[in-house]
Formats: C-alpha cells, sequence, structure tokens
DNA sequence: AAGCCGTGGGG
DNA sequence: TCCCCAAGGCT
C-alpha cells in the first residue's frame, strides 16, 4: 500500500472511528490491569474467542493476581485450562509468573523488549501487552493483521521470509504514536485485529460492510490457500467406575510428564479398536484434533475389555467423582465424563472487571 | 526453520 | 455429517 502520511493518518483515523463503534465488549477490554490484559493473550493464541471467553472468567477467579497463580500447583492450573488446548502455553504462563514474582517483585515488564524475555510471549504476545496494557507504539502482526494487510495491498499470500518481513513493515508504518490521554497504539492494534476476525474474514469477507474498503486493493478478490484435508479416525476408551464406601471412583490414565502430546493429562484408559468390536457404545462423541476426526466410542468395563488394556490395572489411577473437575482432563476426558454426567458443567460467571488500573 | 502442539463451534 | 478453523511459540 505504501500509503503516503496523510493518507496513513487518514486510514487510522477511519479505522479508529469504526473500532469505536463496532468492538465487541470483551472482558479483557474493560480492564487495563496488565496481568488480565497478559492471561487473555496466552488464552487467544490460535484460540477463538468463544472458547476463551469460558476459561478467562474461571482461570481469573481462581488466580486473581500473578502471585496466586505462581503459588498454585501446576495440575491446578492445567485443571482450570482444560479443555483450551496447547496446554504448553499454560506451563509457560505458570513459570512466567513464578519468575515474575521471584525476579521482578511480581511485577509484569511493562515494555516489548522485557516482555519478549519471559515464556510463553514471543514476538506477538509481546506487541500486544506493551500496546494495550501499557501504550507502546509498536505494531501487532498474528494471522488477522496479515490477512488484512495483505488483501489492503494487494500483495499475494506467501509463507517466504520476505513476505513476512513486508508484512511487518507495512504494520510498522502504520502504528500510532503514544500520545497521552488515551493509547492509541493499543486501540489501532486490536483494531486491526478486530477488523481481520469480523469483517476481513479467511472466507467471505464483508467487504461492503468494511470501513478501509476505500483504501484496498483487492475487495475481497483476494484468495488464501487451501488446507490439508481432515483425516478421519475411530478410537475406543474405557469406562470403569467403583464404590468405594459412599464415594465413586473411575478409573483414569494419567499421561507422562514426559509425553509430548498434553503431558500430566489425564484421560479415559484406552482400548485398542480390535477388542472392541463386539460390543456396542455406551456412549459414542466426535472429537477433533489439529487434523484428524476423532469418532470415539465408549465402553463401560466388564472382565475382557479389562484384560484388552494396553497396561496393567495397577499403571491407572482411580480417581472420585468429586474431584474430577479439578483434575487436569484432556478435553476428551471432559467432554466424555460431561456426556455422562459423572462432572458437572461448570457454571459460567463473569467476575466483575477490575476499576480501571491507569497509570 | 518446518513441524508440532488442541479444541468446540459453526458452516 | 464432514470440514475448517483462530489474537503463536518453541525447538
Amino acid at each position: 500500500m505504501d500509503l503516503p502520511s496523510e493518507q496513513a493518518a487518514d486510514f487510522r483515523r477511519t479505522l479508529a472511528r469504526w473500532y469505536k463503534q463496532h468492538a465487541r465488549s470483551l472482558p479483557w477490554r474493560e480492564t487495563r490491569d496488565p496481568y488480565r490484559i497478559w492471561d487473555s493473550e496466552v488464552m487467544l493464541q490460535q484460540t477463538r474467542v468463544n472458547a476463551v471467553l469460558e476459561h478467562y472468567a474461571r482461570f481469573l477467579r481462581k488466580f486473581p493476581t500473578i502471585v496466586s497463580l505462581a503459588l498454585a500447583p501446576e495440575a491446578d492450573v492445567l485443571a482450570v485450562w482444560s479443555g483450551l488446548g496447547y496446554y504448553r502455553r499454560a506451563r509457560m504462563l505458570h513459570k512466567a509468573a513464578q519468575f515474575i514474582t521471584a525476579e521482578l517483585d511480581g511485577v509484569l515488564p511493562s515494555t516489548s523488549a522485557e516482555l519478549r524475555k519471559l515464556p510463553g510471549i514471543g514476538e506477538y504476545t509481546s506487541a500486544a501487552i506493551a500496546s494495550i496494557a501499557f501504550g507502546e507504539s509498536i505494531a501487532v502482526v498474528d494471522g488477522n493483521v496479515e490477512r488484512v494487510l495483505l488483501r489492503l495491498t494487494g500483495r499475494p499470500e506467501q509463507t517466504t521470509s520476505e513476505s513476512k518481513r513486508f508484512v511487518a513493515d507495512q504494520a510498522a508504518a502504520l502504528v500510532p504514536q503514544r500520545r497521552s490521554g488515551t493509547n492509541a497504539p493499543g486501540d489501532h492494534n486490536q483494531a486491526r485485529m478486530e477488523l481481520g476476525a469480523t469483517i476481513c474474514m479467511p472466507k467471505g469477507p464483508l467487504c461492503l460492510q468494511c470501513p478501509v474498503y476505500d483504501f484496498c486493493r483487492t475487495r475481497g478478490e483476494h484468495k488464501t490457500e487451501a488446507r490439508e484435508k481432515m483425516r478421519s479416525r475411530r478410537v475406543a476408551y474405557l469406562l470403569h467406575q467403583r464404590k468405594r464406601g459412599s464415594v465413586i471412583e473411575v478409573m483414569l490414565h494419567h499421561r507422562p510428564a514426559d509425553a509430548s502430546l498434553m503431558p500430566g493429562m489425564y484421560e479415559l484408559p484406552e482400548l485398542p479398536m480390535d477388542g472392541v468390536e463386539a460390543y456396542t457404545p455406551t456412549l459414542r462423541v466426535r472429537h477433533s484434533i489439529t487434523n484428524t476426526n476423532y469418532y470415539v466410542e465408549v465402553f463401560t468395563a466388564d472382565k475382557t475389555l479389562l484384560r484388552a488394556l494396553p497396561l496393567s490395572i495397577r499403571e491407572y489411577e482411580w480417581c472420585r467423582l468429586g474431584q474430577l473437575a479439578d483434575l487436569p482432563l484432556t478435553g476428551l476426558a471432559r467432554k466424555v465424563l460431561r456426556r455422562l454426567h459423572l462432572i458437572a458443567s461448570p457454571g459460567v460467571r463473569m467476575p466483575q472487571p477490575e476499576t480501571m488500573m491507569r497509570q
């Protein structure tokens, strides 16, 4: 696009006006508590707003401050994260909170350069927190911004480092300077992402509603590359319960701490498919992970199925139904146990936003 | 630096 | 039902 400076200013004003009027009301936009903004940005990494909303409220109710997060056992942090995916984010967030508590007097750094050094905070997240929470004039580039800028400029979508640099340069050229009394950089960055999320979507962009239509080279003609096709796979899990006095327990598998996939999380014991052919499932659910659709069947235990388990019984753990909600369950385990009414769906209650903490 | 890490909702 | 995601970071 390479707008002349007055046109760049016009673009910024137009976008700002649109954002003020159309920004969705989201909990992390009601606060300037850097900790809350940090949490939201980590949760939003590769994750839809809808999925974040529920977890965000629960997370902040349970860990309202950096110190409270730092002091919590990792399993508790993972338990609240359960269902959000990319569990390493939760571990890194936890680690960063511990580092900040131990080394930085419990205060989140206020510049992108310092934030960038913390685990789980990369190029995008450091710029997002620095601009939104602290008003730093730095450009945020996420998937939305990249798509918006490529469409605006008419440059084809590419994964080359040259293309990345082009987008970064364009983004940097359009970021407003810091001004007192407002947060122009933070609002501008959020406005770009909001535009990408609600108007300039990957498929079927709503160009006729776009505030910067006049600045756009492509106006919806821009193509995005096709994805790899999803695969399908059938999997089977065992439901095995027992009674100890008045408490009911269910048998779970605790994934090893060094597993690459969902380490330390709890799931139902997996059964080999060839052991369940003669059985009718107690429950069927679909579950998609990355590029695979899983068609999941859950079978109630009997002696034959117990013998089909890949591990010896001792290697599984008996967990009380009452404590399931506090366990770091995999998303699938949580889904299955909820469908079977063995754990309650969480009541979603939003915490009151903190009083503005504008400096 | 390309590949890996998860998910529930919506079309 | 089947497919497509979405505000990245790390190794």
